[in-house]
RNA sequence: GGUCCUGUGGCCGAGUGGCUAGGCAGUGCUCUGCAAAAGCAUCCACAGCGGUUCGAAUCCGCUCGGGACCUCCA
């Protein structure tokens, strides 16, 4: 009972249970970041939603195979035929090679999931690395009749695709409506239809430095392609979940999805997950808007808009307040409300290191406080079996962290609600925060600090003569690693040797 | 303009036909040398107007407000 996992599948619309394809697989996909500049806070948001996803997949059992890509080719600037790609066009800016901009940013990426504590992905696929696969695609979709080539590039044919599939079943658009809804927008003119999207760009005649060769052209693929490509390389023809944030819905995913059901006749996914944006002041963050913060601003509390610094754990505690699906927004109060709430939660896996059975404490468990215990642990997987809940989830481990302190407080008793239920409240605390939710505890002591306070009470106890208490501070310290040292100068401390 | 989402207490945010969400802040009390932490109690709510229902924050309609996508975005 409680593995029935719901989920809120973006193609049907609606919560469904999840049923593996080949259980106890599953395989998940996740649209990573362009590797063109910093990832922000909105951007972490969805990869924090999804590892949050991934571990409680993983706690359930399931061997899943989490692919998470890096676009380090093909992300055009805009729609228009003489888009730049956003690499590149970085790389020009920068005066460095596309391939520096590639890793410098990645490596960003990557210590900042790592500061967030998400766990890597098993694969992380690069598209610039996928590049025969995603001509072999292109070669396969001209074959069927779904893609043409004008001046070297190659166009996928939403209109061709139309006759035996759906477009627009994914983000609930009609196709009549894209037809007619054109825009004008420059050098558009290969397309034979505005909602034709590239799948092969020439470089023909230009300075593009990322070129590939292929059938058509020197040039290099669309953006839409890669995911296609390397979700059908690592997870198969069809895989249980491809996510990513909503504004990745259209067109994005849909084209992925058409050139999937072009290229093999059928559906690639089960699920399609979507997590909502981040705002500020109620507007969407983004680069484009100029609203975002880096992860580093808010660590530091460099930024106009913070009036404090706050820690990834205190943020990420922040982002699981909400539902994923649901947008957040971003404030100071908020972010203030949940460092405090955030340290609630730690304070409480120390005070439960220390709860023990007392000496002789053998009355009979109480049915009702053992049945309390047990229904708040279940409540914590009814609320993460529900489409991942983990703003309620974090409800119900404040309700057991209560429970926890009464027991601290005595106003409670271990024997009251029995060693078994004790037991098991205690291991679904800190399974819940530490490897569901992915938090952990974040030292900010100042060790010098710490020390400044002990050489003190040492230079103190010294000038009193009272060696006893000389000789147990240095023992003291010295089962923590730590040796005093003194010297004319003064009295320093060091690592032991 | 089209499509869709959304409006919850001082703040943030779950819930979704009947049962205390939770965190932060506030108030009172217990504990305490003073504090802090913790506990106990308490205050403050479902945008507005109609409708369905024995019962609606939850379903339906309208009005008003906010937002997203339709162009690059997680």
């Amino acid at each position: 009972m409680l593995k029935d996992l719901r989920i809120n599948n973006s193609l049907s619309g609606k919560k469904e249970l999840f049923e593996p394809i080949h259980a106890p697989f599953v395989g998940m996909y996740v649209c990573g970041p362009t590797v063109y500049s910093d990832v922000h806070l909105g951007n972490v948001r969805t990869f924090v939603s999804f590892d949050i996803i991934y571990r409680y997949l993983l706690h359930l059992g399931y061997k899943v195979r989490y692919v998470r890509n890096i676009t380090d080719v093909g992300h055009l600037v805009n729609d228009a035929d003489a888009g730049e790609d956003k690499i590149a066009k970085k790389a020009k800016l920068e005066n460095i090679e596309p391939m520096e901009v590639v890793q410098r940013y990645t490596q960003d990426f990557h210590r900042v999931m790592d500061q967030f504590n998400a766990l890597p992905p098993s694969i992380e696929p690069s598209a610039t690395g996928h590049i025969l696969e995603q001509i072999e695609l292109i070669e396969l979709l001209i074959e069927k009749g779904l893609a043409y080539e004008v001046n070297g590039s190659v166009y996928f044919d939403v209109k061709a695709y139309q006759k035996d599939h759906n477009y627009g079943k994914l983000s609930g658009r009609k196709i009549e409506d894209l037809l007619s809804n054109t825009r004008a927008l420059d050098g558009q003119d290969e397309k034979r239809e505005s909602v034709d999207f590239a799948l092969w760009k020439s470089a023909v005649g230009t300075d593009h430095i990322m070129r590939w060769k292929s059938p058509w052209s020197d040039g290099f693929p669309g953006w839409h392609l890669e995911c296609t490509v390397m979700g059908t390389k690592y997870l198969g023809k069809t895989f249980d979940i491809h996510g990513g944030g909503m504004d990745l819905k259209f067109p994005h995913h849909e084209c992925e999805l058409a050139q999937s059901v072009g290229a093999h006749g059928h559906d690639p996914v089960k699920y399609w997950l979507h997590t909502n944006m981040l705002t500020v002041n109620g507007q969407k963050m983004s680069k484009s808007l100029n609203n975002s913060f880096l992860p580093h601003e808010l660590f530091s509390g460099d930024h106009e808009l913070l009036e404090r610094p706050y820690s990834p754990m205190t943020v990420r505690f922040f982002m699981l307040q909400s539902h994923y699906a649901s947008t957040l927004d971003f404030s100071n109060d908020a972010l203030l409300a949940a460092q405090k709430g955030y340290r609630k939660l730690m304070n409480g896996l120390k005070t439960l290191r220390n709860l023990h059975v007392n000496e002789g404490e053998d009355a009979t468990p109480n049915e009702k406080a053992t049945a309390q215990i047990n229904q708040i642990c279940d409540n914590c997987y009814r609320a993460m079996n529900d489409d991942f809940n983990t703003a309620l989830t974090l409800g119900h481990l404040f309700n057991l962290l209560k429970k926890i302190n009464n027991l601290h407080t005595q106003n409670l008793t271990i024997s009251q609600i029995g060693q078994e239920a004790f037991d098991r409240m205690k291991h679904t605390y800190k399974t819940f925060v530490l490897e569901i939710l992915g938090l952990k505890e974040e030292s900010n002591l100042d060790i010098d600090g710490l020390m400044d306070i002990v050489i003190k009470e040492y230079a103190a106890a010294k000038e009193a003569k009272n060696y006893d208490k000389v000789d147990v501070l240095r023992s003291s310290l010295k089962s923590q690693g730590i040796v005093l040292k003194d010297m004319k100068s003064g009295i320093d401390w060091a690592y032991e040797e």
